[in-house]
DNA sequence: GTGGTCTAGACCACT
DNA sequence: GTGGTCTAGACCACC
């Protein structure tokens, strides 16, 4: 099952964005093996080269650690996941409220939603 | 300029979109006329077939108002506009609320982030 | 005339380190344009891919600014130029004296020749 | 494994340098037999004609003296060795010069550069 | 014209 | 088998 991407963002980015997530996610456990460039090109249905690029990116990112001819791990180091996690979650915060701003809402409006429709969607609360 | 779109939703669909959003954002005031079919078309480079089905939506949705002959207006019920307008962000807040528990935050974490945040992004509080 | 490349390291990094030492030594002025992906490529006699991979790698240590659509420039930094100025006499001086080393050389008998061959040599003083 | 060559210089010559380095870094004693032609040139994976040029080169530089029917032994005059050795180490100090005054360095620079960076990569002092 | 992205296919070194 | 590099050629958005 190829995966969809959207036209207007790099095909890499948008897989860095998705492996991203899943490492976060802990899809992948830390110092866990990764799958090889050829698989995940085959499944994400790109070119190798593109899917190079992106475990690249991650690996700049300090997410991945690449081991020459025995392949990727995710990193052993549990803070930059969570360095990443934090990251990730503060863009969306600020692009939730950019929209909402958008909408016209104030912050105190927005909190009073989030409150209430928080209850109903039942999040974990971890 | 034409507009883009996204492959996997009807064009019609995400054309809704942009102009519900542009109504909300009072970009056009109530009352005030709407531009014609043809002239949507044009703009946003599809057929007008595609924009008419759109515009229907629209008036299904109570937002714009048909006078044979006169065109289009945006509807002068402002509660119809509120009601829209509440809608779009009770979904936006759904699915930033389902995106924050993807990556392992619970409900106060996220009021507490956005409240945070919320203050250095200077939301308009409007 | 192509450039001349070893094959034990990759033609990228080869190009990075051409650059680098083009740029340092002022042979392009901070804030100048610099030549074009094709037509680098062209001169160095490799794909224009390689030398985009070059070339971002400059952009990554801050030593070129990248305007979309209008080219690359040097950057206006003198300062980041300083900085990879050192670092690559650091890391000269550093193989120097693993080599000297491996020679059976001591610090002392090397800063003597130093000494001695920089006077006959006529090193610039400056 | 075969040895790496370089396609812009002879590689007899090349060999010369390895050979020539491993004498002088005592890799092989004073007087001690040398492997034979055909040894060495089955190890760096050139023809035996090649490696034999090589050899004789090092013979008219005075490393090596062949034995008839006996084969070839190192130097007994250390002497030579070392002039050997001064003469490359003479070759290295230019070439680290002639980069450093690319570089724009001083001599004085050099010196100290090579002073602080020496004490902290403890060359043997030997 | 510019840089950026993507594909297709190849070869290499390492284990 | 793995990641890494390179080429050839294509298309895109921007100005």
């Amino acid at each position: 099952m190829k995966w969809k991407f959207d036209n207007d963002k790099p095909i890499y980015l948008q897989i860095v964005e998705i492996l991203k997530a899943d490492i976060i996610a802990k899809k992948y456990e830390v110092g866990q093996k990764f799958p090889s460039v050829r698989d995940l090109a085959q499944i994400a249905g790109v070119n190798p080269n593109t899917m190079q690029k992106a475990l690249v990116q991650l690996e700049q990112e300090g997410l991945l650690i690449t081991n020459r001819a025995s392949g990727r791990v995710v990193t052993h180091d549990g803070m930059q996941i969570t360095r990443e996690r934090e990251s990730v979650a503060s863009q969306k915060v600020n692009t939730f409220l950019t929209e909402m701003d958008g909408l016209g809402y104030g912050l105190e409006e927005v909190i009073t939603l989030v409150e209430t429709e928080g209850k109903e969607h039942g999040i974990s609360g971890n």
